[in-house]
RNA sequence: GCGGGUGUGGUGAAAUUGGUAGACACGCCAGACUUAGGAUCUGGUGCCGCAAGGUUUAAGAGUUCGAGUCUCUUCACCCGCACCA
């Protein structure tokens, strides 16, 4: 310990404890003022880049400043890694634990629609207030790296990158059909679509054919689920990407189209299957309604109005209809076949809206026998079913599990793993197909028609096509505009800033037009934490050396719902800067947890519309910023979703309170082995509890070693400071407090962790349990470490023990040292 | 359908990973005290029973000297994904 003026040459702290004229009311409100203040003004949590330490970087989602201003859900993550970031602070890491807001999106862009106020007015306005809040609730940010990716100053850096995506060919821009929302007029990525609604606002979402630009997430999809290996991500965010990436192994092969007489017609269609070994139980395939063939060769139908009809009613259906009716559907294309490569056989051919032209080749070959969907579909159509796998009964349903093969040629009695490697190796042998690789994941549709957001820094001429800005003339500033509504032709409202619109062509210097649509939301957010290591950098969007410094992140904490989003959309943007050496290496987060949310007492959702919000201010207000922290911490299991409690609450707050009158009872006295005990006890628990985010049970262990010292008539100094350093990552203002109230002139802040002492944490006497052939029958209370003998020597003599014996022979007795007795007779 | 998870008192939850189930709190009951304070303090509190005792971790079976924990079966709930061939 060091620094204690006052405390030293003191026998008991009676004397000070009159100049300090302590109250006896526990004055949350000015200890939590003042100890603010003065961090502030000290720049306590400043950090810079430190070689001498070895680096901690924490890292929690950066809020978008709404208008509503934080939710209690905020703080569970923020304090979590507030302890985490505090209490690494003092075992000697250099820590960096930033703080900024993720400002673009359409929230502010709706009240401006709304109000007439600038999105730039309302946002700057919302971070004052969330700035306050976070203030008041006193985590350990340094404020000085804070930022907004609204910030012309750091969107010029988004910008750029998305440059360097375009230059290396991972931005594109394509007309494609996409997901687009009626009710926000704007089109969304695949993971912004929830059940065929919109994630934002829950409309249903319907497709349109947009030019888009596009980020070519999907190059990147074997290595986002391979280097998953390399970081220590939770086992449901790991499996959650995973499953959304869709890796799956196939292959690849083509049916010749014929006629019905078997006449080559010149087109190849391609399918895609994972098991060609089942090829000899196709006896149908189908084609999406849009696979192009499908057009190319109408004229040769002999149904062609039906085959017509069918397609534009499919069309017609929106994805949520398209995928919630799962009865089968679709007409024969009559007039043609597919030629089976390995059979020769010929097939009939159907176009159905259950093959999507999304995903494969947007054709298949159909094994109704080994596949259910095939299966109802052969049932619809009365079409035959050929089971090639052994085992199953299919008079009822598909036989989906494995078997050995029969009626398939070559593979006759070959096992999957055989069967699937002679399947393909035929294949390729003859020519017609390949082993493939697909994923459900698609590429990033990256344009919002929209005006709050990143301008996508491109301009279109007609000579010269695409043209990136000169890099130089970033970053490209989002214009004023007179009106912010979207229209229902999906143009983003920067389409009437014609000034700003026309342009001339970097390349040419002839006459070009800007990019009207903006960048998504997620755009900001996928390098945010790059920026916090050295955020003031105008030269470049952070410096060579604080990266290598400061990444990867050690631990981020955030919430689950961004695991499809924002997490795996910044895992690909940062393995993308990795390749181009921008980044040192090329998985962002080492670590990843994820917090439950916090729900209304009754188990509710919190939302404006239920009136069930509990506003942080209030909490502060009325019980402090420090009671508030510890009940966010011992509300419950951390991972899980928690249920608010006022009277809970109200128990912390009294807990706190208790800290604070204890201090009455310090002297300077000797601690007993007792006091040692529960004090070594206390740190060895809290230390172990706070690193695997048990953060309730480290507060247990907070309340027990504080019911020990309060049932002492002196509380030795030793252990009252030893509480105030375990307590101050979770109650800093009150530990900080306390700290000077003992009489050291020292940031608590700035102490060192106390080391637990397992020898000196240790009972000397223990109590087992006594069973009788398993029974729990009484217990015995005996030295720690006993001999055996002693154990069962104790446990036969029990009152019970002998009782319930009743003169029985014993046949033997089990003894787990320190734990139990085990008599079995 | 696939993937992940959860199930323990009146409530939120613990349980050293197979060894005294219910720590720590909330609530409740009884009492004390008071400069009426967000009071505080003392004792009690899984269930049945006056007690001895019995019984108890969603239900059932199994392994074990011993199971909340391991295995199998069943049920309930939550969260993702979902006609991805």
């Amino acid at each position: 310990m060091s620094g204690n003026a006052r405390y030293n040459g003191k026998e008991s702290f009676d004397d000070w404890q009159k100049e300090w004229e302590i109250e006896d009311r526990y004055n949350f409100k000015s200890i939590e003022h003042k100890w603010q203040k003065i961090w502030e003004d000290e720049k306590v949590y400043k950090v810079e880049i430190d070689k001498s330490k070895e680096k901690f970087y924490a890292l929690v989602e950066f809020p978008y400043p709404s208008g509503a201003g934080l939710h209690v859900g905020h703080p569970r993550s923020y304090t979590a890694l507030d302890v985490i970031s505090r209490k690494k602070r003092m075992q000697g890491y250099n820590v960096l634990y930033p703080m900024g807001f993720d400002a673009f999106g359409l929230p502010a862009e709706n009240y401006a629609i709304k109000t007439g106020v600038h999105p730039a007015v309302s946002t700057r306005e919302n971070i004052a207030n969330f700035t306050r809040q976070l203030k008041s609730i006193g985590f350990s940010f340094d404020w000085d790296r804070s930022f907004a990716t609204c910030d012309p100053e750091y969107y010029k850096w988004t910008q750029w990158m998305f440059i360097q995506f375009y230059k290396h060919g991972l931005a594109y821009k394509d007309k494609m059909a996409i997901n687009w929302c009626p009710s926000c007029k704007v089109g969304l990525a695949n993971e912004e679509v929830v059940n065929g609604c919109c994630e934002r606002c829950g409309a249903e979402v319907v497709r349109k054919d947009k030019e888009q630009w596009m980020l070519a997430i999907t190059k990147y999809a074997d290595r986002l689920i391979d280097d998953l290996k390399e970081v220590d991500f939770i086992d449901r965010v790991r499996s959650t990407q995973i499953n959304w990436i869709g890796r799956s192994e196939g292959a690849e092969l083509e049916f010749d189209l014929t006629d019905n007489s078997g006449a080559d017609l010149g087109k190849k269609m391609v399918v895609y299957t994972t098991r060609p070994d089942t090829t000899f139980g196709v006896t149908y395939c189908v084609m999406a309604p849009e696979h192009k063939f499908v057009a190319e060769l109408m004229e040769k139908f002999e149904n062609a109005d039906e085959v017509q009809k069918y397609i534009e009613e499919a069309a017609k259906k929106s994805e949520l209809q398209r995928t919630s009716d799962t009865t089968k559907t679709g007409v024969e294309l009559k007039g043609i076949k597919a030629k089976n490569p390995y059979t020769g056989s010929l097939v009939p051919v159907f176009i159905s809206d259950y093959v999507l032209t999304g995903y494969g080749t947007g054709a298949i070959m159909a094994v109704p026998a080994h596949d259910q969907r095939d299966y109802d579909f052969a049932k619809v159509f009365n079409l035959p079913i050929i089971q090639v796998l052994a085992g199953g009964d299919i008079s009822e349903k598909a036989w989906e599990e494995d078997g050995l093969h029969i009626n398939s040629g070559f593979m006759n009695g070959m096992d999957k793993k055989e069967a699937m490697a002679a399947a393909i190796k035929y294949a390729e042998d003859n020519g017609f197909g390949h082993a493939k690789v697909n994923f459900k994941l698609r590429d990033w549709v990256f344009s919002r028609q929209r005006y709050w957001g990143e301008p996508i820094p491109m301009v279109y001429c007609e000579h010269c096509g695409w043209q990136p800005i000169p890099e130089d003339q970033l970053p490209l500033k989002l214009p004023e505009v007179p009106d912010y509504r979207p229209n229902d032709n999906g143009d983003s409202p920067l389409a009437n800033a014609t000034d700003w619109v026309n342009t001339t062509c970097p390349k040419c210097g002839g006459h070009a037009r800007r990019e009207t649509d903006v960048m998504p939301n997620w755009a900001g957010s996928s390098w945010y934490f790059l920026r916090y290591c050295d955020p003031h950098n105008d030269k470049e969007f952070a410096s060579k050396e604080a990266l290598d410094y400061w990444m990867n992140v050690d631990w981020y904490n955030g919430g689950m719902e961004h695991t499809t989003l924002h997490l795996l959309y910044s895992r690909f943007w940062h393995k993308f800067l990795y390749d181009c050496g921008y980044v040192p290496q090329s998985e962002p987060y080492h670590k990843r947890t994820s917090h439950g949310m916090i729900l209304a007492a009754n188990g509710e959702k919190m939302s404006k519309s239920r009136g069930n919000v509990v506003n942080p201010d209030d909490i502060v207000n009325n019980y402090g910023a420090d009671t508030f922290r510890l009940y966010e911490m011992f509300i419950g299991p951390f991972d899980q979703v928690a249920m608010w409690s006022e009277e809970s609450l109200n128990g912390v707050y009294r807990f706190v309170a208790k800290v604070y009158s204890l201090f009455k009872k310090v002297y300077k006295t000797e601690p007993s082995e007792n006091d040692l005990r529960a004090m070594h006890k206390c740190i060895l628990e809290v230390t172990e509890r706070i690193d695997q985010m048990k953060f309730n049970t480290a507060v247990s262990s907070l309340m027990t070693y504080v019911n020990y010292m309060s049932d002492l008539p002196k509380v030795p100094a030793e252990l009252y400071a030893v509480l105030l350093k375990l307590l101050s990552p979770f109650t800093p203002h009150l530990a900080e407090e306390m700290w000077a109230r003992m009489g050291y002139n020292t940031f608590i802040v700035a102490e060192s962790w106390p080391k637990g002492d397992a020898k000196l944490a240790e009972d000397n006497v223990v109590t087992l349990g006594v069973q009788l052939n398993g029974k729990m029958r009484g217990t015995i209370t005996i030295a720690k470490n006993a001999d055996n003998k002693v154990a069962e020597e104790a446990a036969l003599k029990l009152d019970n023990v002998v009782r319930q014996l009743n003169g029985k022979p014993v046949k033997k007795i089990i003894v787990v040292p320190n734990r139990i007795v085990n008599i079995v007779a």
